[in-house]
DNA sequence: TGCAAAATGTACAGTTGTGTCAATTATTAG
DNA sequence: CTAATAATTGACACAACTGTACATTTTGCA
């Protein structure tokens, strides 16, 4: 048998090939536009050739959707667990992986909630990553010393707002959403975080320190 | 020229029953849902019916998001101007327009949002109203002495949050949203709402006061 | 009652998608 | 070099949808 990487074989296609090409169309155009003759089209190969690598569309669909899963609630779940000093730190490892190129694939996310709206199986899986995010983010809070009760409407907000950017698919500048952090800790926490604590956060998003000038 | 009410007049179709089965289908499958002969299926007409009403599946879009756009910002912007006693009491003004069953129609909004994605007219739309809804927030905000900056953001929370909530499609029990009502308008103003404001807003929604038990 | 308009239906032509099959070409192991 | 294997392709059969043309039925009203 020999190894089955996607390393250059000689051939055009390969399964990754139409994978990341299915993947592309998704955050595009959502579920409906993953259809193989325009993919085929895009990738200037024979439509049928889609079908040496796949059973059929179905199978296609579901790759992509264990490619979100593998991608999406794990980041979030750790950061909720990460090491922090104060909870003003503790939300900023939260947002760091809102906000960071890195972290969550908001355009990802987006299509496969939406996908879920037409489809149980993948409903299923969407509701099972709400809760178990919400989960952690309530866990966080209450290790912060926030009630139950407080700890899940907080939660809720967090991870409300982070769906609702999502949702709004806003376009905005990352050094507009980061002199917002602040304001945003401050509200879900009741504790504004340090010029220090913001400045370990640009870094740990990769942002420099230039767009703190005014923190 | 008759008056062209959707009166019974013995005729099976009308434009507003295909608008009604266009609605639905919109709500329940998104945009790509809305097809010309399912509908026909639905009402038990002959598809080609429809082009008695309607030019093409593109006017009986269109028609539909007319009729977004007169039934959801509206109230909104009005709410944020309504009368208010206290600060608590104008958050609940607006919060009345989320919950309520006469308030923001959440499905709709949220199938419109999803066909924004692959529209660039509908898109200018929705960007339109995305802010004139977050204007209105903050003006709210700001008339109760919150600085222009903090009104920007905790607007955009209190937005973004619904935003989730809608793109959730969360199907939580009327009176435990509710119940958590308090603590978003906590959040969101730094002021709780008394049982006597909690009482008027639950009136306002329609919901028993049954529900505040333990308010 | 009978006619014009309003509404419906049938038939057709075109488009875009799906999946199967057998023939063909490219690659690699022996 | 050659044979087995991996990948590609065009032809075919089918399904769902759009829109047009025209004949037909239903209805309101003079």
């Amino acid at each position: 048998m020999t190894e089955d990487t996607d390393q250059d074989r000689g051939w055009r296609g390969s399964p990754d090939l139409w994978l990341n090409a299915a993947y592309e169309m998704l955050i595009d155009k959502g579920v409906d536009g993953v259809k193989i003759m325009p993919l085929a089209t895009a990738l200037n190969l024979s439509r049928t050739s889609f079908y040496w690598f796949f059973k059929d569309r179905k199978q296609l669909l579901s790759a992509l959707l264990d490619r979100w899963e593998a991608t999406t609630t794990a980041p979030l779940i750790a950061a909720t667990n990460a090491y922090a000093a104060t909870k003003s730190e503790a939300m900023l490892n939260v947002l760091a992986t809102f906000i960071g190129p890195d972290g969550l694939d908001a355009r990802l996310e987006y299509a496969v909630r939406n996908w879920a709206q037409q489809d149980a199986d993948t409903m299923a899986r969407v509701q099972a990553a709400d809760a178990a995010r919400l989960g952690a983010l309530r866990a966080l809070l209450e290790r912060w010393g926030h009630t139950p009760d407080d700890a899940d409407v907080r939660a809720r907000t967090i991870y409300l707002v982070q769906i609702g950017y999502i949702s709004m698919q806003s376009d905005e500048d990352i050094s507009l959403r980061i002199s917002r952090v602040p304001s945003y800790v401050e509200i879900y926490t009741d504790t504004r975080p340090t010029d220090g604590e913001m400045a370990r956060f640009c870094a740990q998003i990769g942002a420099g320190a230039a767009v703190l000038k005014h923190a």
